[in-house]
RNA sequence: GGCCUCAUGGCGGAAUUGGUAGACGCAAAGGACUUAAAAUCCUUUGGGAUUUAUUCCCGUCCCGGUUCGAGUCCGGGUGAGGCCA
């Protein structure tokens, strides 16, 4: 009777052989090739979670497997460790933030340990660590003189509760993602970078990016979202309120239309409403109404339209005495383009509802291609032919495009613009919790850089998280400092950089991550980046990654342009979720399953199931990795996330599924332990005398072995692990009877034990004790394919009539149209299907088809 | 509202990219072993028909098209999901 295969033991002896030997550190090989592998560094929460397993496993698959490929893998972890949760998790326990990170750290170190990760301990990095946000404020500095960085007024997102200002993705439905609180729009003075001075650079390198998701690439492009068109310069006509202005600019993308001009547009935010409300009091509520509505694309398009008519009216360009009608209306963005445009109703649907709404006219100026009548109600955005338009007549719509722009050149009316919806990125939080920004405010005004000597600007340990505001503007002291040049008096930026700048930087500092003197070595970034292969989260598919590399175009690196080679983005890890009769979230291990109603063990209410979700503390419906890896190990849940869903999806977690990886580790095990004494073999090799039996079996094995090694490289884990299943299934039925039998045997066990080692290495390394070659899989190159094995001299051919599957006959391999044919037509359903019918002709795909169409 | 993605058995999903649809796993049913259970092993499993076969018909969300041949390509529709500071 063959033991168990028992994962606490053996994991932890792995787990040990690997660190003591230090297999997995990385160092410069000038001589062989370079492979960097990243996932997304976790924010120290607490304990890692099902995602980390799922991301981390993939990643930690690739490393593996590259490494078995020979080359020189660098697979690197950190902490991406500011950020809010720390101050939160402070107030309540009552431990400094710092003390409550690192020991969050130092459990998820723990437990990313156990999962047999195959990562560069060496190179850890927390961005809370002094050393690292040292240099980050280097760079910030770097930046600063590159005039990359500037301050400016600027409406924030305000939670009351909180104190802080709110990125955009923490607010949800116009409440505060944490405290639930309307959200306040607020007007501060913020630290921006100019990322839009790389918003072409940006959008132009994606076209290079071929191993990136082309969904994230869209994303991205939509979000820097460049469009051309052309302002225009119109006259306002002489009215009542003697305005001072006398022009009005407006931006279109759709200069072609300027002929069905009926109206004009300006955002409630435009500085002739404010000069209008000086003026004309009496539309000030109407307008401060409009001012109060949520201003994004997306509300804006869901909302009614809505305008007020400012009783003003501007010249048309082109048609004399044409008077435009101008009003404020709610669709129309302050900060894209100019805050103003000119509506045409017939080829603009959000033109036409408005200018029904308000009874405005509507001119239809192109003849859709489509030939589709104008409704007056459904606008007309095709391509198509000027009408109505004078000169532009008849040209199509690019065509026109160029000939107004040119024409409102000439008049000096008009010029083309290039508009990009992306905008600055505000890095200023007014938290305690982040890395310090190195600059002084002396009292003469003047804004003072940090001398490099002078760095790091260290936040202090002895805060008050209790009192309302930002900590480090409460500190009694810390902000009062000297200005270094003149002496004078000076008072510290007390706001904190935003995380994503130290997560826009982390995989240039893991290239170095213990220098003290710089950011990062040139001669080691120059061997390491860029990475080739970063995997995580679909959700930072725009704000890292885009932030990430508008800092690697900044550095002005010119070996380093784009930060990551090849991206991949895995799905998440979802649940059932559990509701008792109390309508509180109840965790999964506290249902009882087994009887006919689910009841909560703890309590003993009846207990109701949810809706599959993804995994989330708040819902409860998480299954805890560690309680996993104790009763499974973790090669079962490194299995369970590989298998089954391809990577990119989300996958449901299931008793069925974690118990099936349980399953066949057992059966490796023993599969291989039973089978020992013929994995001891001096030089096993096979020839061509083989037994059909082990012929077969060396035909499966290569044949998988293809697969499995393509699978991979395409991050079809699940299929490779399919592929595992054949080999596994076969090897089980698999009886050796001459001697040329074990050697196939023997080479079929250790490409099994060798292709299962980037998934399950701890149960790998084991089975690879058995064969006594003492030493570490680690150092067993990945098997190549015995193509002589797969390539059989017999091949099945299918055959066909009209398309259909009628038969499949085996015959040699290259045999000819004619050998299938006389092979097949004596087949009784061929035949059958022959009799009486004229073959019209035959389409023959050499090994693979042979399709008969006949007619009657 | 705009942009994008996806749709295959009871379930998760394969399918060499236009060439034998349903690999592999899960679940289910039957059987072997066992005093019994667990574990393990074997068999069956898209639907339907019959003469039970190397059989026939239907079948990859729906309608249409291209092709000798369509899950795969094209057009239209339905449904689900993602993103939109």
């Amino acid at each position: 009777m063959s033991e168990k295969y028992n994962p606490k033991v053996i994991e932890k002896k792995w787990q040990s052989y690997w660190e003591e030997n230090k297999i997995f550190e990385s160092k410069i090989v000038p001589s062989k090739k370079k492979y960097y592998i990243l996932e997304m560094f976790p924010y120290p929460s607490g304990k890692i979670h099902m995602g980390h397993v799922r991301n981390y496993t993939l990643g930690d698959v690739i490393a593996r497997f590259k490494r078995a490929q020979g080359l020189n893998v660098m697979h690197p972890m950190g902490w991406d460790a500011f950020g809010l949760p720390a101050e939160n998790a402070a107030k309540e326990n009552n431990i400094s933030p710092k003390s409550w990170t690192y020991e969050n750290i130092s459990t998820m170190k723990g437990q990313l340990k156990k999962m047999g990760f195959s990562l560069d301990w060496s190179r850890e990095l927390a961005t809370c660590d002094e050393l690292y946000y040292h240099q980050q404020q280097k760079l910030f500095l770097d930046f600063y003189n590159k005039k990359l960085i500037h301050k400016k007024e600027s409406l924030v997102n305000w939670d009351p509760i909180e104190n802080t200002v709110l990125a955009n993705e923490q607010v949800i439905d116009g409440k505060g993602w944490r405290s639930g609180a309307d959200v306040e729009q607020k007007k501060l003075s913020q630290w921006f970078f100019k990322i839009t001075d790389y918003a072409e650079n940006l959008l132009a390198s994606l076209n290079e990016m071929d191993k990136w998701p082309d969904k994230v690439k869209t994303m991205q492009k939509n979000w820097i979202g460049k469009s051309i068109g052309c302002e225009v310069n119109f006259q306002i006509s002489p009215n009542e309120f003697e305005l001072t202005s006398k022009n009005l600019q407006i931006f279109t993308t759709r200069p072609d239309t300027i002929f069905g001009a009926t109206f004009c547009a300006l955002s409630p935010f435009h500085p002739l409403v404010d000069e209008l409300l000086s003026k004309n009091t009496k539309i000030a509520d109407q307008v401060s109404n409009l001012r109060s509505q949520k201003i994004s694309e997306e509300s804006i398009s869901k909302n009614e339209k809505v305008g007020i008519d400012t009783g003003i009216f501007i010249e048309h360009p082109f048609i004399k005495n044409k008077k435009l009608p101008v009003y404020i209306a709610n669709f129309i963005l302050m900060d894209y383009g100019s805050g103003a445009i000119y509506g045409c109703p017939a080829h603009d649907q959000r033109d036409l509802d408005f200018a029904n709404k308000y009874n405005l006219e509507i001119l239809q100026v192109i003849d859709p291609k489509s030939g589709e009548k104008f409704d007056f109600k459904n606008a007309i955005t095709d391509d198509g032919t000027l009408i109505n338009s004078d000169f532009l007549n008849g040209l199509d719509v690019n065509d026109a495009k160029e000939t107004i722009i040119k024409k409102l050149v000439e008049l000096k009316a008009g010029k083309k613009t290039e508009n990009f919806r992306i905008r600055d990125w505000g890095i200023s939080r007014q938290r305690y919790w982040g890395c310090p920004i190195p600059i002084l405010y002396r009292e003469d005004g003047e804004i003072i850089q940090v001398p490099e000597d002078d760095l790091p600007v260290r936040l202090p340990e002895d805060v008050d998280l209790s009192l309302p505001g930002n900590p480090l503007d409460n500190h009694p002291t810390w902000k009062y400092t000297k200005c270094p040049v003149t002496g004078m008096n000076a008072v510290r930026e007390t706001d904190t950089l935003d995380t994503f700048v130290d997560s826009a930087w982390y995989f240039l500092r893991f290239c170095s991550p213990n220098n003290s003197n710089v950011p990062f070595d040139i001669e080691e970034s120059n061997y390491w980046m860029p990475v080739d292969q970063y995997v995580g989260g679909v959700e930072h598919a725009i704000l890292h990654l885009l932030y990430s590399r508008f800092f690697t175009k900044a550095l002005d690196n010119k070996n380093l342009d784009e930060p990551f080679e090849s991206l991949f983005t895995q799905g998440m890890v979802c649940h059932h979720t559990y509701k008792n009769i109390s309508g509180n979230w109840v965790f999964p291990n506290d249902v009882d399953k087994d009887r006919g109603t689910l009841s909560q063990i703890s309590t003993g209410e009846e207990v109701f199931q949810g809706p599959i979700e993804s995994m989330s503390k708040s819902k409860k419906n998480v299954i805890d990795p560690e309680t996993i890896i104790q009763s499974f190990g973790a090669d079962a849940a490194r299995w369970f996330v590989l298998s089954d869903s391809p990577p990119e999806k989300d996958i449901n977690w299931s008793d069925s599924g974690i118990q099936g990886s349980w399953k066949i580790c057992q059966k490796i095990w023993t599969l291989v332990n039973e089978n020992k004494k013929f994995l001891i073999m001096d030089n096993p090799k096979v020839d061509n005398n083989l037994s059909e039996n082990a012929r077969d079996l060396m035909f499966l094995i290569n044949q998988n072995l293809d697969a499995i090694t393509k699978s991979i490289e395409k991050f079809q884990m699940n299929v490779a692990i399919a592929k595992i299943y054949e080999i596994v299934n076969g090897l089980s039925k698999y009886k050796v009877v001459s001697k040329g039998d074990e050697h196939a045997l023997c080479l079929a066990l250790r490409i099994l034990i060798r292709v299962i080692e980037p998934m399950i290495p701890h149960l790998a390394e084991e089975c690879w004790s058995l064969a006594k070659i003492n030493s570490s899989i680690m150092h067993t190159p990945w098997p190549t394919v015995d193509k002589s094995f797969i390539e059989k001299n017999e091949v099945v051919v299918a055959i066909q009539i009209n398309g259909k599957r009628r038969a499949e006959i085996n015959i040699e391999k290259g045999a000819s149209e004619s050998d299938v044919f006389n092979k097949v037509k004596n087949i009784q359903n061929i035949s059958d299907a022959l009799s009486g019918k004229n073959i019209i002709k035959s389409i023959y795909v050499p090994n693979k088809i042979l399709n008969i169409v006949l007619k009657s």
